[in-house]
RNA sequence: GCCGGAGUGGCGGAAUGGUAUACGCGCGCGACUCAAAAUCGCGUCUCGCAAGGGAUGAGGGUUCGAGUCCCUCCUCCGGCACCA
């Protein structure tokens, strides 16, 4: 017998495999159930490191294992090929990125295969090949019509030197990783996805999945939905009343609920609100009804003009005509020329269409534009001329209803007496909210800066503290040291609505722009961050929660079935005369510690009860009374000592004593408890019950508490629960609001290396979708790589390839320009490793519905939140919209751990621990590596593994040794091997369905040693233990059965089946312990009855038990004896 | 900062709430050998001569019994929306 050859044996066998085709996929085998096995495809950086082994070669061994178990297994690969890399790639070395990727998928393959891994090339999926990336832009253009797509302002990392969007990865230290120039935040129009409309679905669907409970929370979290409410506090700066003049549209009238409802609001504030009707609706004529708007009020600083729609364009026709300016113009809905998106109207004749520009920016003091980004009669071109024309930016809102921009509309008109929205979670605590913080990009903060309303005193001061925050990505501004800052806006106030006192407005930039309202009202009671920034800017502190603890575990626990005695207590926390030290109780009938506490007798002074009290429990006779240590503190527990249910209101208060006179303590007293001296820094600790704490705590002024309570100092709402409170005070000063972390998906990019976004822009109808026929609309050729420099994308260089013609009315169009986000090729590649090959469809039901959702998906944590998440929506939005069959595309989910270098650090070019697992595969094979990855560690655990050069030869002797083993395979079977071997067919098999591959090589090589050991095996049982071994180490378990005379491939054959049987042995070694700890151990028969294996452990242990009294006896069958004695 | 996870010998790790340290690496001793390598055998948490005691990041709790469940804290890892 040769040595063992891995070069040899792994060039031989792969190229029988691929001849026999032995891992293409059918689409249906016969009588066979399927398995779709999925890995997140690789980035073809260009190069395989050892985590691509890790992530590719281990779950090849499930591949195998399920093939064997009799299961037509999908074990597909592909490469997702869009990304910065290339592109960066291609900047430097003025390469085709397109040529850069491919070459690096060439070369990867070739990588892969070396594997051994069974993977079905003949499905594989390139996202960046037009014949894929075709379908990723009909999937989008199926959302795009579907409405879930829309176009927004939204801030990027911005390089003002280079002019260029810059990815987040490359802003290093807030500077640019090119020029090393200040990265700034821009805002930009930006394409996003709806994905918010799914949160609710996101987060509910997760409830069935057989996914790991942790990536289920992290999701759950990740989307962050939290039920609050939503409370106006109103702004105070000014007391100026306006006189609103609102002008209705085309076929409008002043009638309309929403003009009633303005009216209505406006006039609660003290402004007049004048709203003529204007004539013709049905047919206006421009003279006509500007004659009348003009008529219908004194237009001067203090008019605010509102107009809707065509209104809008009466309005700026009367604004034309003023003498002096009014104060505000507000334009919704609003155009400047006859281009109507919908239909033609029969009025534009009677109008005209020029205005003096000049002159209605001099006639007002400020101007709004509205627009809905869905509006059905105005195109997002004629907003932008309106923009031009005004030189104004319009703030775009997604309306209700198409072409009314609703609520938006109130708040602006709200803006010159504002209100300031506020989200909380805690509105319970409505009436100990001493401030209000506004985060730096808050539209009221914007809108003062901008000086329209005099209402800020320090504008210079508050203008450099939001740029610099602005300025800052989020991570920088919640994470920079612990220190929030903020500036206070001098000259405002608001109102707390509940308690009607005046607040102070601060802008801080540890509030979120776009999570909740961007405001929150600051409740430094009971708020851990609103008590920090409090106390670092002097501001009030109300209390208004009464903490209440609900002890819900322990022998103290509330018995629920019970009633609930209440009774009122004093608290007792007592200083010694002459040293830092507090008298602390430990009781001995129960798990309790605390300071001396006694109950109020009926009539009784409190400061009187608690010297009793004092006196009774721990002797001392001289205390003085100090202060009292705040409001009541509620808890409810099972008094041992009573043997109730007790809901006891609690009392604290501080005493000192004078003198260490002290008179004995009774006999009952001293059975209770033991009083114990503790010092200040130790008193703390001690501490178990959450009554006593918050006591201690004030006594300190330290006290924070944001649990759950009863109300205080809160009017009607005084005495409710917290819980009750949250609905009651919502219910009176604000809404319910229900509120996600998850923010809608920015799909644009910049860049070129990407899918481009098939849409067209038009002049007259705005966006348009491609169509169909058209696609895919290819990646033009472009000179260079570089960014625009306009903050374009490279894709805006091709300058022919922008223009075209509009798809709906054939006129003059550009080509958007930015690309898509790489997520997205990833949303649905699974998909089309179904049918991989389809022109006509990104994938044929016939072929898709078999294998989905995918039975197992494993992947990176790092994807845990995102990738996971976007494909999950997309996967519902694609069943929405009845694309798809079942409205999850994984069954189940599986994060893999990573391999870091032999150091421990995690692998990098820069800390030069790359370990080359070519040079190892050279060496070693790429059985024993495929094989020392999956023992290395639990692959089912988040964890990481350092690459151990020293471990793998582990590996390798292993194999070595199987190799050697042949020498032992006689004819007959080895009696003493067959107990074991059932044993580890069962264990492999277990672990290998629970991806725990580490433990089901370790009972391999359980069976190896014994084998060894025993110098012989059977013919069956070394064919049976190559079959357990050949998913971990294919080429060699290949090998050894072919030389054991077997034609047909091991990985054809089945799985070997255990007897149950088998499995038991005739005695058991039983555990004795006694009160817990292990004493020795004892044989009995594998079937033997609780009483004897009690009397056997007895025995044994008959010397310890001597003179002892055994109170109970515990007996686990199989297991142990348990004899709890007497000390 | 927020969210999720982990912490067990010299190292990677094992352990349905039931005899902690399986399996592998390393190390020590021995066999084979002229010798070395390879291979095989034995040993290897710690204190103690022993009897026995102690140990799963720290501290506390629940339990007959805790590495495992609960609370507080420490350290490390992953994610935080334009890396993929």
């Amino acid at each position: 017998m040769k040595g063992y050859d891995h070069a040899k044996i792994e060039k031989k066998w792969p190229k029988e495999w691929q001849k026999n085709g032995l891992y293409e996929t059918s689409d249906k085998a016969k009588g066979k159930d399927n398995f779709y096995l999925l890995v997140e495809f690789p980035y073809p950086s260009g190069n395989l490191h050892v985590g691509h082994w890790y992530a590719f070669a281990v779950p090849d061994i499930l591949a195998r294992f399920q093939r064997m178990r009799g299961k037509n297994v999908l074990y597909p690969i592909g490469f997702d090929a869009f990304g910065l890399p290339a592109e960066n790639a291609a900047i430097k070395n003025k390469l085709n990125p397109r040529i850069w990727t491919l070459s690096n998928i060439e070369y990867m393959k070739n990588q892969i295969r070396s594997m051994g891994t069974s993977f079905d090339w003949s499905r594989e999926v390139v996202t960046c090949d037009p014949a894929y990336y075709k379908w990723t832009q009909w999937l989008f253009l199926q959302l795009f019509k579907a409405g879930l797509v829309y176009r927004k302002e939204t801030a990027v990392n911005w390089c003002p030197k280079d002019k260029t969007v810059l990815a987040n990865e490359q802003v290093v230290n807030g500077k640019c990783e090119r020029c090393d120039s200040e990265v700034v935040q821009k805002q930009m129009l930006q394409w996003n996805i709806k994905i918010t409309d799914y949160a609710d679905r996101l987060t509910e669907d997760l409830e069935p999945l057989d996914w790991p409970k942790e990536i289920k929370e992290s999701q759950k979290n990740w989307i962050g939905r939290s039920e609050g409410a939503e409370i106006d506090f109103p702004l105070v700066f000014n007391e100026k009343k306006y006189t609103y003049v609102i002008l209705h549209g085309f076929q409008g009238s002043p009638d309309r609920p929403r003009f009633h409802y303005w009216k209505a609001e406006l006039e609660k504030q003290g402004h007049k609100v004048v709203i003529p009707a204007l004539p013709n609706p049905d047919h206006p004529s421009e003279d006509e009804q500007v004659a009348a708007a003009l008529a219908a009020a004194d237009y001067d600083e203090n008019t605010v003009l509102f107009g809707g729609s065509l209104g809008a364009v009466i309005a700026m026709k009367v604004v034309e005509q003023l003498k002096n300016p009014i104060a505000h113009l507000v334009l919704a809905g609003g155009f400047v020329d006859r281009n109507f998106k919908d239909k033609p109207r029969n009025f534009d004749k009677r109008f005209i269409w020029k205005f003096d520009t000049a002159r209605i920016k001099k006639n007002t003091k400020s101007i709004t534009i509205l627009h809905d980004i869905h509006d059905t009669a105005i195109s997002e071109q004629q907003i932008t001329n309106l923009e031009k024309t005004l030189g104004i930016k319009a703030e775009r809102v997604v309306a209700e209803t198409p072409h009314f921009t609703g609520d938006k509309e109130m708040t602006v008109l709200m803006w010159l007496r504002p209100t300031i929205r506020v989200f909380t979670t805690r509105a319970d605590t409505l009436y100990g909210g001493t401030y209000l913080v506004l985060a730096p990009e808050h539209p009221w903060v914007t809108h003062a800066l901008e000086g329209k309303d005099d209402a800020l005193k320090n504008r210079g001061e508050v203008q450099e503290y939001v740029e610099k925050a602005k300025g800052r990505t989020e991570i920088e501004r919640s994470a920079e040291g612990k220190e929030k800052t903020g500036i206070r806006l001098a000259g405002v106030e608001a109102v707390n609505p509940a308690t009607g006192k005046e607040i102070a407005v601060y802008v801080a930039d540890y509030v979120l722009g776009h999570y909740g309202t961007g405001a929150v009202m600051g409740v430094p009671a009971h708020d851990a961050r609103d008590n920090e920034f409090a106390k670092k800017y002097k501001l009030p502190v109300v209390k208004v929660v009464q903490p209440l603890s609900i002890r819900t575990t322990g022998m103290d626990a509330l018995r629920p079935r019970e009633m609930l005695v209440e009774r009122d207590a004093v608290v007792a926390v007592i200083k010694h005369w002459a040293e830092d030290k507090f008298i602390c109780l430990q009781w001995k009938d129960q798990p309790m510690r605390g300071f001396v506490t006694g109950g109020i007798e009926k009539g009784e002074d409190v400061v009187e009860c608690g010297l009793r009290e004092i006196q009774e429990e721990t002797g001392y006779k001289n205390a003085k009374f100090i202060r009292a240590l705040g409001d009541k503190v509620h808890a409810q527990f099972y008094s041992v000592s009573k043997q109730e249910n007790r809901f006891g209101h609690y009392v604290p208060m501080y005493y000192e004593l004078k003198d260490g006179e002290r008179d004995e303590m009774s006999a009952e007293e001293r059975a209770l408890h033991d009083v114990v001296w503790l010092k200040r820094t130790e008193v703390r600790q001690f501490l178990n019950r959450p009554e006593m704490q918050v006591a201690w705590d004030r006594l300190n002024g330290t006290e924070n508490y944001t649990g759950e309570g009863i109300l205080a100092n809160s009017d009607a709402f005084t005495g409710m629960r917290t819980d009750e409170a949250r609905k009651a005070i919502t219910d009176t000063f604000g809404q319910i609001k229900i509120t996600y972390k998850l923010r809608d998906w920015i799909v644009s990019r910049q860049r070129y290396w990407g899918v481009p976004i098939p849409v067209v822009h038009c002049s007259s109808c705005g966006p348009v979708a491609v169509k169909d026929s058209e696609l895919p609309v290819k990646l033009p050729e472009v000179k260079d790589y570089l960014p625009e420099g306009s903050g374009k994308s490279p894709l805006a260089k091709a300058e022919k390839w922008v223009q075209v013609r509009c798809p709906q009315c054939k006129g003059k169009a550009e080509r958007e320009t930015d690309t898509l986000d790489t997520f997205v090729d990833s949303s649905w590649y699974f998909l089309r490793y179904t049918d991989s090959k389809n022109s006509k469809k990104f994938a044929d039901a016939k072929k898709m519905e078999p294998w989905m959702p995918v039975d197992l998906y494993s992947g990176g944590a790092e994807h845990t939140t995102m990738h996971l998440l976007y494909s999950r929506f997309w996967h519902k939005a694609l069943f929405d919209l009845g694309l798809v069959k079942e409205p999850e595309p994984y069954r189940r989910r599986m994060n893999r751990s990573i391999i870091l270098g032999p150091d421990g650090q995690k692998m990098s070019k820069s800390r030069g621990n790359v370990v080359d697992p070519d040079e190892v595969v050279r060496r070693l094979g790429a059985d024993t590596v495929r094989m020392y990855l999956a023992f290395i560690g639990p692959y089912n655990e988040v964890s990481s593994f350092p690459w151990n050069p020293d471990s793998v030869v582990g590996v390798r002797r292993f194999l070595e040794r199987v190799w050697r083993a042949q020498e032992h395979v006689g004819k007959t079977e080895n009696v003493a091997l067959e107990n074991l071997l059932h044993k580890t067919i069962k264990k492999v098999g277990e672990d290998i369905t629970a991806m725990k591959f580490n433990t089901a090589i370790s009972a391999l090589m359980i069976f190896l040693n014994a084998a060894e050991k025993e110098r012989s095996l059977g013919k069956k049982q070394w064919e049976s233990f190559l079959k357990l071994l050949a998913p971990f180490a294919p080429h060699i378990a290949e090998e050894l059965w072919a030389a054991s005379g077997q034609k047909k491939s091991i990985h054809q054959t089945t799985w070997p089946v255990y007897e149950e049987s088998r499995l038991v042995g005739e005695t058991v070694k039983i555990a004795i312990q006694i009160n817990g700890k292990t004493r020795g151990g004892v044989e009995v028969p594998a079937d033997a009855d609780k009483g004897g294996i009690e009397s056997a452990g007895r025995d044994a242990v008959a010397v310890r038990l001597e003179g002892k009294k055994i109170l109970r006896t515990i007996v686990v069958p199989g297991r142990l004896v348990n004899f709890v004695v007497q000390e």
